[in-house]
DNA sequence: TTACGTTATAAGAAGATTCTAATATAATCA
DNA sequence: TGATTATATTAGAATCTTCTTATAACGTAA
């Protein structure tokens, strides 16, 4: 991964890593939702709750329509959001490898781990 | 999503999220690398990547085994690394949506809501 | 217009993260 | 043993992020 790109992607990930954003990220993944809405869900003051909107809104992950003086958030990138939270959530197990194991897998094809034989 | 939970998520979120570390780890997606393995391919430290790997071990995102004097670090959790970096890696178009389309979506009953006002 | 409800912005303190420099530890080699 | 190679840790400054307080902007209703 050239570093251009990392910094970006780094950037996207940075939008999705704070738990105020997580939640309310999960909460427009059940449906439409204005600010006032998710005052009466997060413990966090509405100040706070329109700036982590700002920084959702920055990364394209969140849009809104207006509907008079009220903002509809959306997510406006729902696979990737849906895709994150799914993969977050579930659980993965940690596996481990030892010395051994890993100069077998090394053997069996190289770094670039392009076939070289079967 | 509850404070907690979003609070852990965040936290193993925020390991992903640095330019470097997404580097080290679409690295070791390729197979197991040590330290001077890294050093030749990202314009980083020695120090410094080897105190990402920090960060990324007490993620557990990797791990490592040892093999006399280097370190042999690999994917703990391959499939949850290999999924984010698919995920941020892949092209999603930012959706929009007018009121009128929300309204839509409200009234044909889909997703769970809270009470909407008038 | 004024008042109210809803959401956003600004400024700054507090806290967290990151990088650099120096050093430490551990294994291997001569 | 001392030198060398590989990796980690510590400490601190620089930088970035977050939250708080105060206030601004906008839409609607009276």
């Amino acid at each position: 991964m050239d570093p251009d790109r990392a910094y970006e992607r780094a950037e996207l990930l940075k939008a999705f890593a704070h738990p105020t954003r997580l939640q309310i990220l999960a909460e427009l993944g059940k449906g439409t939702r204005c600010v006032t809405d998710m005052e009466d869900i997060l413990p966090v003051t509405q100040v706070n709750i329109s700036q982590h909107l700002t920084v959702l809104r920055n990364a394209k992950l969140v849009d809104f329509a207006q509907d008079g003086g009220t903002r509809c958030y959306y997510l406006s990138r729902p696979k990737l959001v849906e895709g994150v939270l799914s993969l977050i959530t579930a659980d993965h197990p940690v596996i481990r490898k030892t010395k051994e194991q890993i100069d077998r897998e090394k053997t069996k094809g190289g770094k670039e781990r392009v076939a070289v034989r079967g």
